[in-house]
DNA sequence: TAAGAAAGAGACCATTCGGTACCTTTTGGA
DNA sequence: TCCAAAAGGTACCGAATGGTCTCTTTCTTA
């Protein structure tokens, strides 16, 4: 492989961290230089402009995120013990792993506000789709297998439980003792077990 | 009244409104200018800085907010009742009424990232807390009234809700469609039901 | 190994931001 | 009514930002 091309990935890599861990729009070009040893020149080269470091970094946190969530889903059979592994994917998620900084979607969405305009936008947008998509797929089958209520709307459901674990993380970095995020699972564990049908 | 004061009030009013919309960071002293048909020379002489005029802002609209939100929750009596006119009232915020740009307190909770070191962070958190508070307080009388589940617990349902109503705002923010809020507030009349004790 | 191409360094630029200095105008009380 | 004090307008400043330009260094391949 070239050297321009492992340069280029190694900038996405790095970015990525600081991104997901400071936000895209307070991230400077000179984070990025500090944290890759690269000057702004090497950096201009590979990326046309912040906003396509943004997009492409972005991208790729997406892709590590979506794997960590397949394998904690696939690991269960029931439906509700599903939703439970999601759920707990992103307390663990908080505390750093597979990526540094959380859910790289869900930090994202945060800083909407800011991103007004910017290519990132419609990439957040497309990925909280994709995740909100997944857990309604996840309700919808539970219905059909008789695991889950059978008055459930599988698309509002997953909505109310995405907006719940967002809305937890905005308030557990606005206090910062981390207990929120634990309150917010145990809760949420609750509710999912008022929602499942009884097993024998 | 003398002039000056009437001036810095009309600034708090005018600024609270951009501010609510737009973002505290995201707004310029050049929007609170075009807003307010006033000059720098005229606004710094009645604000040593940006920071108080957001922190003054802020204080102003979470009034507006307090009073808003006790007029709909006292009139009800049972807590199940006052939980949904709690949760109702942001919907009614979010149309507008009675402050642009929806809960003050849960916007100025979403720009927490760019706020780190700002005097603007602690008057936030105060206010995030005393929303927990109040609304922990009603479901802790409605345990204690054989309202609502005896094995609630009070603090940690109240985060619970809190936290599906921010994360509602930040969804509806991202899909533009104003369907999500909807969504959120019927769900959580759905899950307040389901721990209310059945009346006669 | 030599030469052209690729990659990178770093000085520089335009813009925008919050904020200040200084001057002019308006206000309001004796 | 007068005049000092309050209020407001405006030009300017320094810092920080994203981005460009040009020169140098390092690959890479014929």
């Amino acid at each position: 492989m070239k050297k321009g091309e492992l340069t280029r990935r190694a900038i996405i890599r790095k970015s990525t961290s600081i991104f997901n861990q400071k936000g895209y729009m307070t991230t400077t070009m000179s984070d990025i230089i500090q944290e890759t040893n690269i000057q702004k020149g090497g950096i201009y080269r590979h990326f046309k402009d912040k906003e396509q470091l943004m997009v492409e970094s972005f991208h790729f946190s997406t892709e590590i995120m979506q794997k960590h969530l397949l394998t904690s889903i696939s690991q269960h059979k029931h439906a509700a013990d599903k939703l439970v592994a999601f759920v707990e994917a992103f307390l663990q998620l908080s505390e750093g792993e597979p990526i540094a900084g959380g859910c790289p979607i869900f930090n994202a969405a945060i800083e909407m506000d800011d991103l007004e305009g910017s290519a990132l936008l419609p990439s957040i947008n497309k990925a909280m789709d994709m995740m909100i998509k997944w857990m309604a797929k996840i309700i919808e089958d539970g219905i059909r297998h008789q695991e889950l209520e059978q008055s459930l709307q599988p698309y509002d459901t997953a909505i109310y439980i995405v907006s719940t674990l967002e809305g937890g993380l905005v308030l557990d970095r606005l206090k910062k003792d981390g207990q929120i995020t634990k309150i917010i699972i145990n809760q949420l564990r609750q509710y999912i077990s008022m929602i499942a049908i009884e097993r024998q």
